[in-house]
DNA sequence: CACGCGTGGCG
DNA sequence: TCGCCAAGCGT
């Protein structure tokens, strides 16, 4: 048996006063519940998500539910969220689970990599908030709070290290390591933030070792920003926006509305199609996919 | 493994 | 204002 982490206290301790009450951590919330929140997590604030996952719980509470439908109403009713494509695969993982597993969300890390959209965080975010099982969840707050209190360092690597795996496998408490992880994300989330952390609130402030050291900045070379106005994805946005309110094939004169590059706007279009995010159809006009 | 992929709010 | 950032994944 290993000597309980120093951190594990304070953390678990913060985590009890300080966590928000969200719908798919109450003790109600399904294992498809908690699937859909982590995809629908991926890269989207909570509170963009929270209205939006109550709609598809009431729409579709289980996987079959999902299943039934076509792929272009898990599209539609997506909204704004960002990234539809993860609308589209998980579509693609709730037929998955309905005809492979019985419609039954799996419980095994493996068995949930294997599915669509689902990568190794969120394998382990369902095994673990939705099954108890004993994971190390790697997310971008959870690098982060281990880069600066443990590390020293300002912000994780760009890509997941073994060290940081290592490091996480080497503080998972043998016991409740499912309450242990969403507290270390809960608090890289309300407390120690990318850009103006609030280490007065931080339960952890007197072992930080990133703030013992001065706090140093980031190092290495400036990380790459996203730009957005004026690229294809902006355009793609603006495309599927289009097909999204419609209830039926558009013709393509209103998508060549939205946007004036007519060679940028075909190559996002001919993306779109690549990606079965829409799907043109012998007269000319566009739907949301269906099949 | 670096890149492409939406959208909106905040400092 | 506008760049940065938000529970990543697939290729």
């Amino acid at each position: 048996m290993v000597e309980p982490n120093l951190l594990h206290a304070p953390v678990l301790d913060w985590y009890a006063d300080n966590a928000r009450d969200l719908p798919w951590r109450a003790p109600d919330a399904t294992p498809w519940g908690v699937l859909v929140s982590e995809i629908m997590l991926q890269q989207t604030p909570v509170v963009r998500v929270l209205p939006v996952w109550h709609e598809w719980m009431a729409r579709w509470p289980t996987p079959k539910a999902l299943a039934a439908e076509q792929p272009g109403e898990a599209v539609r009713h997506w909204g704004r969220l960002g990234y539809p494509r993860r609308a589209l695969r998980l579509h693609a993982c709730a037929r998955a689970v309905a005809e492979e597993h019985g419609g039954e969300v799996p419980s095994d890390h493996a068995t949930l990599l294997s599915l669509p959209g689902i990568g190794e965080y969120t394998a382990a975010a369902v095994a673990s908030f939705a099954y108890g099982g004993r994971h190390a969840v790697l997310d971008t707050n959870v690098r982060r709070v281990f880069a600066r209190a443990v590390r020293a360092e300002q912000y994780p690597p760009t890509a997941t290290s073994a060290a940081e795996r290592r490091l996480a496998e080497a503080l998972l408490p043998e016991l409740d390591a499912p309450r242990w992880g969403v507290a270390v994300m809960e608090l890289g989330a309300l407390v120690c933030t990318a850009r103006a952390p609030r280490c007065a609130d931080c339960p952890i402030t007197d072992l930080c070792a990133w703030r013992l050291a001065g706090k140093p900045p980031h190092a290495g070379p400036a990380r790459k920003g996203q730009t957005y106005a004026g690229t294809d994805r902006q355009c793609r946005g603006r495309l599927l926006a289009v097909l999204r309110s419609a209830h039926g094939p558009v013709p393509k004169a209103a998508l060549d509305a939205v946007w004036d590059d007519a060679v940028q706007r075909e190559r996002a279009l001919d993306g779109l199609v690549a990606d079965g995010l829409a799907e043109p159809l012998d007269d000319g006009t566009y739907r949301l996919p269906h099949s």
